[in-house]
DNA sequence: TGCCCGCCCGTTTTT
DNA sequence: CGGGCGGGCA
């Protein structure tokens, strides 16, 4: 289709016949379209001409206003679809638009072409073009896995000890450059000399020529490329200058310096000979710090929506000042803010109001509630993380009950818990599953990064074009097939000499007699599948021939002789590869996309409490929302302070800023008094950021779960906490401080330290492999209030208290997500104790487990 | 070639 | 404290 779309006039403007019936139902529906919205939100609509800033708080309607704009441009004929181009930075974001606009616009009016994330619009660019930027347009991209290897070759070549300069570390510098649209010849002295003795530069150089002989991309080449490209060829660029009638942007606050150039030369339309001169190397400081002197512009109708408040990615790129330098960069600049919230309650968006306000670096805005005040922000302290995650899974409960009397409830997936490092969700994790609270974890290892998959797919890369020598070598000896570093070695060496890609020196190897007859007959053996296959590709659907690929190879047996606990699961998703291939025309389509799209989207069914991190959760909301884990050090993280001072606790100030505005109803916020850093317990101090709620909007509770146990304080710790304490005077925190007199509680008191001092006798073994004393649970009142009760006996209890029997039986086989398989060994109501191959004895609840 | 031991490190992550 | 990786040894 590239050739054909690439022929059509470009500036043909509104066609009559839209003005037809199409057109007339388009107004129709117009009228409801608009009626809704507020008069910021009607004015970021209908301001379409020049440029326009949209300051969207959240909750404010953003993407609202992103696809309204779209459908009204589209309705008032000022553009056709695919003259509209807008950017978004995840396929998810650009799918929900996608969804939005087609909703709104119905079936009336084709696709919308450009609108995507950038990357995928950067290679849909690239792929037109690739001839003049040295690459041929069925170049693969390569994703931060080939990257590092082939990272290390060129160090390798270059005699580099990898312990001095690791890979990963020049990945990330290069990373670093091509965020900011840095070329090789760009790169400031000093960066370039702090890698590897000054070869930071060369490396650089070396990458990207290795790049385009393998035929391939980056991700940020796909950016890069782009602005490359633009600039050497100023009537290209003026094509899609003139093609784009209209731009916009999403996440404005998330673009990085190469987003902002690539934007910047798109939205500079007819502008007259800026060309060659101005454009080529060596200019970025000058494009970034003073307007381009660009002569006559006639329209910028460019529209990028953010919020400064919620930019999070600093410290991969994104750069805040390309927000903040909207109206320097584009003059005449109309801003407009969205500043009702339609999210939260009031206390919600006071609190999170209040609390961004102690930002420095912004432009400010003053969210407002539409809703009632709703429910305070409440504040818990807990003693260790062991209890915030007891605690948090007790309120959950309650909340389930409390809505099951009234006859409501409150559904799992309504409930998120946003943790600040992934580490923390582990403790989550054991907790719900030993209470048997369904959850899912949001964001983990992603499908396509699968060490399982990316070999699958290296076989198809290969395939699909044999000059993929990153591929090649990825898989040459998986499965083991006898053909280790001596071969590559020999492979590599001929590849070289005679410039050929190793698959082709693999063929001549395998006909030689240079090698050894071993590894030669493997060789060969390989390299006639790989033939075979290919033919047999064009005869077979791809889903198929990936099917017969990973047999043929061995690959499926090498999994089905794997004895650890993930063999089974690794299987599974070579299925679900295959299964998703089948929604492809072709094996390219279908590589193209693993490529550029990454998220395997967690829409999975079924009823269960979310955990992700901060970051993972931006977008999204939620009726409840839990936070733990508010601690100076870990939230502000430390990291984050040390390395990026006062403008990294600004933007961890802004996550938790995200994360407040995340809850609909209910957001509780908990610290930990207590917590294993490094393996090492260490006491903490409450987040900074607690004293910067405002107190009206908050109310301090003590922990459902009593299990606070002031009594268990040194009296330095407790100091540490009146710090918090002091600003609040609630009858929760006085209670709280009431029990840190003497004898408030003895009992628990000495409970309370004789756990202390068993956790830190063994802190890591959670008291879930004991199943043999699950059974003296004999002790009155709730199990849920049960005071520091064991967990086992409470554990049992809840199991009892379900009522349920399990479908198991003492010695079946089973399999779990995360421990793998093994054999039940005791049956206890619903929980289970197994003997995990891989993962040892542990209790789980049935649902978590599958007969084998 | 494969396994094991020891060392190092330990925040967030999309494309 | 525990996981991952790399090097060294069998």
């Amino acid at each position: 289709m590239s050739e054909a779309e690439h022929r059509v006039p470009i500036d043909t403007g509104p066609q009559p016949a839209a003005e037809g019936i199409a057109a007339r139902a388009l107004r129709l529906r117009g009228a409801t379209y608009l009626a809704g919205l507020n008069p910021d939100q009607r004015c970021a609509v209908e301001t379409l001409d020049g440029p326009v800033l949209v300051l969207a708080g959240a909750g404010t309607g953003k993407t609202r206003v992103l696809t309204t704009r779209i459908a009204h441009i589209l309705n008032l004929g000022r553009a056709r679809p695919a003259e509209i181009l807008a950017v978004t930075f995840t396929n998810k974001a650009a799918r929900e638009m996608k969804d939005r606009v087609g909703q709104m616009i119905g079936q009336v009016v084709e696709g919308m072409p450009w609108l995507d994330t950038f990357h995928a619009i950067g290679v849909k660019i690239l792929r037109r073009h690739a001839e003049l930027v040295g690459l041929r347009s069925d170049f693969t991209i390569l994703d931060t896995d080939d990257q590092i290897r082939l990272i290390k070759q060129l160090l390798e070549f270059e005699k580099l000890d990898e312990q001095r300069w690791p890979a990963r570390v020049f990945a990330a510098l290069l990373e670093g450059w091509k965020n900011r649209g840095l070329a090789p010849d760009q790169v400031p002295a000093i960066e370039a000399v702090s890698f590897a003795n000054g070869k930071g530069k060369a490396l650089y150089q070396a990458y990207q020529q290795r790049l385009k002989t393998l035929n391939a991309a980056d991700f940020g080449d796909l950016l890069l490329e782009c602005i490359r490209l633009f600039r050497q060829h100023p009537d290209i660029l003026r094509q899609y200058q003139e093609r784009f009638k209209f731009i916009l942007v999403d996440e404005y606050q998330d673009t990085n310096t190469a987003q902002y150039l690539w934007l910047k030369l798109l939205a500079q339309p007819r502008s007259s000979p800026d060309a060659p001169g101005a454009a080529t190397a060596g200019d970025e400081g000058a494009e970034r710090g003073r307007s381009p002197d660009v002569g006559p512009r006639l329209h910028t109708n460019i529209c990028c929506v953010g919020d400064d408040d919620q930019s999070i990615y600093g410290w991969r790129g994104a750069d805040v000042d390309n927000i903040l330098r909207f109206e320097h960069d584009f003059p005449g600049a109309r801003i407009i803010r969205l500043e009702t919230n339609y999210r939260s309650t009031g206390h919600i968006v006071a609190a999170a109001a209040h609390l961004i306000a102690h930002n420095r670096g912004r432009l400010g805005k003053t969210l407002r509630a539409e809703g009632g005040p709703g429910e305070k922000v409440q504040v818990t302290a807990c003693w260790d993380s062991e209890d915030e995650a007891r605690a948090i899974g007790e309120e959950i409960e309650a909340m389930q009950r409390a809505a099951r009397e009234n006859g409501a409830d409150h559904p799992l997936d309504e409930i998120a818990i946003l943790v600040r490092a992934s580490f923390q969700m582990r403790e989550f994790e054991d907790r719900f599953i030993q209470i048997g609270l369904p959850f899912r974890v949001i964001g983990g290892p992603r499908f396509y990064e699968r060490a399982e998959i990316r070999d699958a797919l290296a076989y198809l890369r290969v395939i699909a074009q044999p000059a993929d020598d990153l591929a090649f070598e990825r898989i040459l000896n998986v499965p083991k097939r006898g053909l280790g570093d001596a071969a590559l070695q020999m492979l590599n060496e001929v590849a070289r000499r005679k410039r050929i890609p190793l698959l082709e020196a693999a063929r001549l190897l395998g006909a030689s007699g240079e090698m050894k007859p071993k590894p030669r007959a493997a060789l060969r053996a390989l390299v006639d599948c790989f033939d075979r296959w290919r033919g047999l590709g064009a005869k077979i659907p791809h889903a198929k021939l990936a099917e017969i690929v990973l047999d043929e190879s061995g690959y499926t047996e090498m999994w089905q002789r794997d004895r650890s606990a993930d063999a089974a699961g690794r299987l599974e998703n070579l299925k679900e590869l295959i299964r998703s291939m089948e929604e492809f025309e072709n094996l390219t389509g279908f590589l193209e996309h693993i490529a550029l799209v990454t998220d395997a989207d967690g829409g999975e069914g079924g009823e269960a409490v979310n955990i992700m991190t901060l970051h993972a959760a931006k977008g999204l909301e939620f009726d409840t929302v839990f936070l733990p884990g508010w601690e100076d050090g870990l939230f502000p993280h430390q990291r984050s302070l040390d390395e990026e001072g006062h403008a990294g606790l600004e933007e961890e100030r802004r996550l938790a800023h995200v994360g407040l505005t995340r809850a609909r109803k209910r957001a509780r916020i908990y610290f930990a008094t207590n917590r294993r850093i490094h393996g090492l317990w260490t006491s903490t101090i409450p987040s900074r950021f607690l004293d910067e709620l405002p107190p009206d909007n908050v109310e301090v509770t003590e922990a459902r779960t009593g299990g606070f146990g002031m009594a268990a304080y040194g009296a330095s710790r407790f100091d540490e906490m009146t710090a918090f304490g002091s600003n609040y005077g609630t009858p929760g925190w006085r209670r709280a401080q009431g029990r840190r007199g003497a004898g408030a509680d003895e009992a628990s008191a000495a409970e309370a330290r004789v756990e202390a001092a068993e956790r830190g006798r063994r802190p890591a073994s959670r008291l879930v492999s004991r199943p043999g004393q699950a059974g003296d649970a004999g002790r009155g009142g709730h199990p849920l209030r049960a005071r520091r009760a064991p967990p086992l006996i409470e554990g049992a209890l809840i199991a009892k208290s379900t009522g349920t029997v399990s479908q198991f039986a003492v010695g079946e086989r089973v399999f779990h997500q995360k421990f793998g398989n093994g054999n039940v060994i005791a049956v206890d109501g619903n929980k289970l104790t197994v003997a995990f191959d891989k993962a040892g004895e542990k209790r789980v609840v049935d649902r978590f487990l599958e007969r084998v």
